[in-house]
DNA sequence: GCCCTGAATAGTGTCCGACAAACCGACACT
DNA sequence: AGTGTCGGTTTGTCGGACACTATTCAGGGC
């Protein structure tokens, strides 16, 4: 028969909706300041209870923000939280190296090439200063800090390119295939010079605005990366970052946060 | 100076982190059952109020989704909301069809490339099923169904990569991009045709595995779609869907829902 | 014995009212 | 001008309450 599931709609889930679809219309525009709680409440004639459970959803989608504890803006998602909620669900949907980077040989060449077409003295600059802190930090070894300025480099690069689309599409694959540098630098000492000189490939072209050599240099950089894990014997087709985690663990109760 | 701004940590923050850290590290595994809320609420020391909003963000971050009503159970988020919100995202970032358009042409490849090596049989079934739906709807220059299956057609060569990382990365980016579509079809009628060509020769392909020939044909077709695009004398440097909208609309105040 | 039905139970959704802490703006003071 | 003070406002949190509905379970019908 042609009937469909009937779903009962909660109050606090029509408010985020009513807002969200205000939102997503322009008619709250970025920037422009929500009334106070009570108001609101009295505006979709609910409790304040309700209002605040429904504004819960919209900050955790960014679509809502705290300028201040007492301001509640308008906003655009930003593109760093986007990231970490995407690299999270690629973590618990048990994503593979392999599969990682099929897509990151593709579109992190991609990437440079629009970086190089793109970028700000601004981005070249931050590029430049990464690099020094990467020379610095593979002359000591320091292995943690290598792996934190990859992802920065990465992170710069999507930026430079202008590209939204791309940033969206990229950030959460580098963070998450570039994560297992750290698993992967104390096999191969070497990696992180080979990396040092491929970024600085990378940066001479998009300085010089040289798309296709920040696209080639960049594909062998991912080439490189992942002869490196190879050589390292680390698996290919396992969970890069397993949910279970290897000690055995025992579903621990939940420990009462408020005596701080 | 090197001070950091202080922040104050609220109680439903503690509960949302808590929780998610607590599934993050695989204590609370995908498809475990949650405590009720009064329970919860006694565990953290919290009141029940508190609690709720904590797993307000919870839930719309799909680390949690109600089974049922009453059940509470852990989940890994589904790859349709995560593509939802990524395509809002972009579309309040206000990317623009060239934007799009430069990152699809290298994924979609790649997406179709992916399908023919890992589709299954039903993935095949159900590209066919599309395409047999969509060749009656082109025949009854049903634009609106057109635009649907060909996101639909989309969606399934994603979803028969097997490979999340591409999925994430393709999805919101082909919504984005195809919703565009119906703004086309008015200027050029035989565009459903040629799509239909293209998609038969990709689904062709992937039924017999043939990964180049499957990059190869979705290539053409979104330069296809560009060159249609550029035909219909459509703006490719303006975002795909303004934020404004076009009519004179005032901020209108917001509309009490609870008379229903 | 098994299935169906209805009562009992438990849990969610929503509301009310309240209060301390903090924030914000204004105002007075040096 | 810069700084302290003060009071109103708003948020964060609490406790309690109640209707409604899943879920469970026991008893009756087959």
């Amino acid at each position: 028969m042609g009937l469909r599931p009937i779903q009962v709609s909660k109050a606090y889930e029509q408010v985020s909706a009513q807002l969200e679809s205000q939102i997503l219309e322009g008619r709250l525009q970025p920037g422009e300041q929500l009334p106070g709680e009570v108001e609101l409440a009295a505006l979709f004639g609910v409790n304040r209870s309700t209002v605040r459970e429904g504004i819960r959803r919209l900050e955790s989608e960014g679509l809502v923000r705290r300028a201040s504890p007492r301001k509640l803006v308008v906003s655009t998602p930003k593109a760093r939280e986007l990231a970490s909620r995407n690299t999270r669900a690629l973590r618990m949907l048990e994503v593979t190296f392999d599969q990682l980077w099929r897509v990151a040989v593709e579109i992190e060449p991609l990437a440079a090439e629009l970086a190089a077409r793109n970028a700000t003295d601004e981005d070249v600059a931050k590029l430049r200063a990464n690099q020094t802190r990467m020379k610095k930090a593979t002359e000591t070894r320091d292995d943690r800090a290598v792996v934190r300025l990859d992802l920065e480099y990465h992170s710069i690069i999507s930026e430079a390119t202008k590209n939204p689309a791309l940033a969206l599409a990229q950030e959460p694959i580098g963070i998450l295939l570039y994560s297992g540098l750290e698993a992967l630098l104390p096999y191969l000492p070497q990696a992180p010079a080979r990396q040092l000189e491929a970024h600085g490939r990378v940066i001479d072209a998009v300085a010089m605005g040289d798309p296709d050599v920040a696209r080639d240099w960049t594909l062998r950089h991912a080439v490189d990366f992942r002869r490196g894990y190879l050589m390292a014997g680390l698996p290919m087709d396992a969970p890069i970052a397993p949910l279970v985690p290897a000690t055995g663990t025992q579903p621990a109760d939940l420990i009462p946060p408020r005596d701080a």
